[in-house]
DNA sequence: CTGAAAGCGCTTACAG
DNA sequence: CTGAAAGCGCTTACAG
């Protein structure tokens, strides 16, 4: 299918006979070793970059046992739709993910997880496919790590934890955010409100519910309604109905701005008066957060 | 940061040693020589299971000279809020990708795009980074693959390509679509219509709507608008002023689905009746095209 | 400061 | 059918 590079490439020897040098000290002036002096370095660099010599990362990963790459693991079934691909979340973790690795020399490697046992993932780096894995997206009670973690198979969550384990992870406290809403909610003087909270697989959405419930407390504000979504702009749209069959709450704090989004979308539709009728808070800021109609009172452009 | 994989690793003399056979047959057996008997083969399998032996890629990729990865490369500046990643469209393309590529014992690396020169392209492949790339977002007047092209560095574009170049690329025919269309509004007796066309950046926008415009022609159809946008939800919503301003198509074909989901939620917005006063059609099968309401004529269920 | 040499773990052509 | 050997392109400890 695809066409050969280019045969005749230009070789570290070749780099060394114009330069006078030894392949060693080729070697070492790309890769910036001390022991040669500068002008040497760039003396070998120069001639390097006229003849158009580019170092093999096989030679190095071979000899360095290091593919230098991180595996990021996505949740993937095309059949059953599960795709956290097309998310501003992915995007920005793997944004991020690529921007760390790459300072470091490293790149990043999908891997789509259709249901990968802890055995296979352990494979992916002992063949070293792979140097480590990146977890960004974990449901509460997956129990593939402990093994990881005995076999000494590098791995980082991200947006997940587990108590009492050592495993590493990335994450953001939620409970600022979560002040920040009451607090302000509580300095407009409203008292009756109610939560959208996410799909408690994930362990977020368990913390930024419980958070919420303990903040209610703290600023003795009375919880009206909890209802439960699952993150998505869906959910949101879905619990109208939930919070239209009681008492409806001064304000709802979302436990993400994308179910805040569909929540706001379900309670117009219901000819719900935002903000007058039940003020919508959401969490995350996501780029969606910019394009609600009423626009967030932090943000008041046109719609576009 | 990473703790280090094991270190006491299973190596290929091991299983050599405990199956009476020589390292080179330990290869063979595992890569399903068939030079060696089948039993031989099993054997030295179910040993090399027993050790937990795993080769080593990174000796193998070494002597073949290949990484076995194929490069993603994806525009993107997070500043400048380039991000392709989180649409549909990428998931589909990445995961189609990912699918094929591990059929072949590929994998896939993504690679941010903030601007590389054809040089730091050829570079990725000469370095041995990746085998080849695949461009999966092109905009007319890249000029960075002569070069790369001449210089034999695999490549391969998905929804672009550049007339009177040899350059490999996979594409979709977008006239069976459209002619499905405007063939049905034909049916209907519908004779003003409308375009929403893509950004004209995009080969395909440009391809659409001449598909579009000698369609209209074929059909005997009058075109009675055509409008600009650039693919997104939010130039759908957009459109919907230029459409008010004339006289309103009976039908506006849209180049793809969110364009027409936001001119959708565009035309409610301003009371227009959807399909009385005007019909959309979308572009795509995208997942957001079961989502809109009226819900398409195709898919008769409710919202969700 | 620098070169010659060893070795990273594989695959495969060669010899038997 | 199978083993011993060469070699893929690097890095680095060692010797000078």
């Amino acid at each position: 299918m695809l066409r050969s590079a280019k045969k005749n490439k230009v070789h570290r020897k070749d780099v060394a006979k114009k330069a006078g040098v030894s392949p060693s000290t080729v070697s070492r002036a790309i890769n910036d070793n001390p022991s040669i002096p500068v002008s040497t370095r760039n003396r070998v660099k120069k001639i390097a970059e006229e003849l158009g010599y580019v170092p093999s990362h096989l030679g190095r990963n071979y000899y360095q046992k290091k593919s230098f790459r991180i595996g990021i693991v996505m949740p993937f079934s095309y059949d059953k739709k599960v795709r956290v691909f097309p998310t501003e979340y992915f995007s920005k973790v793997l944004f991020g993910a690529l921007l760390s690795a790459s300072r470091e020399g490293y790149t990043i490697n999908i891997i789509a997880d259709s249901g990968f046992s802890s055995q296979e993932l352990e494979k992916l780096v002992l063949s070293h496919s792979v140097d480590g894995l990146i977890f960004p997206v974990c449901k509460i009670g997956d129990n593939r790590f402990s093994y990881l973690y005995k076999k000494g198979i590098p791995f980082i969550f991200i947006h997940y934890y587990v108590r009492n384990k050592p495993y590493l992870y990335v994450d953001c406290d939620s409970k600022p955010g979560m002040e920040e809403s009451l607090q302000y909610l509580s300095s407009k003087k409203i008292n009756r409100i109610g939560f959208l909270g996410g799909d408690e697989e994930y362990i977020n959405a368990i913390d930024r519910k419980k958070i919420f419930i303990d903040l209610a407390r703290k600023y003795k504000m009375k919880v009206v309604n909890m209802v439960n979504g699952n993150f998505s702009r869906t959910s949101g749209f879905l619990a109208v109905k939930e919070f239209l069959k009681k008492e409806l709450p001064e304000a709802i704090v979302c436990a993400n701005d994308r179910m805040a989004f569909g929540l706001l979308e379900g309670l117009k539709k219901e000819n719900v008066r935002i903000p007058e009728a039940v003020r919508i808070i959401g969490f995350d800021n996501q780029d969606i957060a910019t394009l609600t109609s009423p626009p967030p009172h932090y943000y008041r452009k046109s719609f576009f």
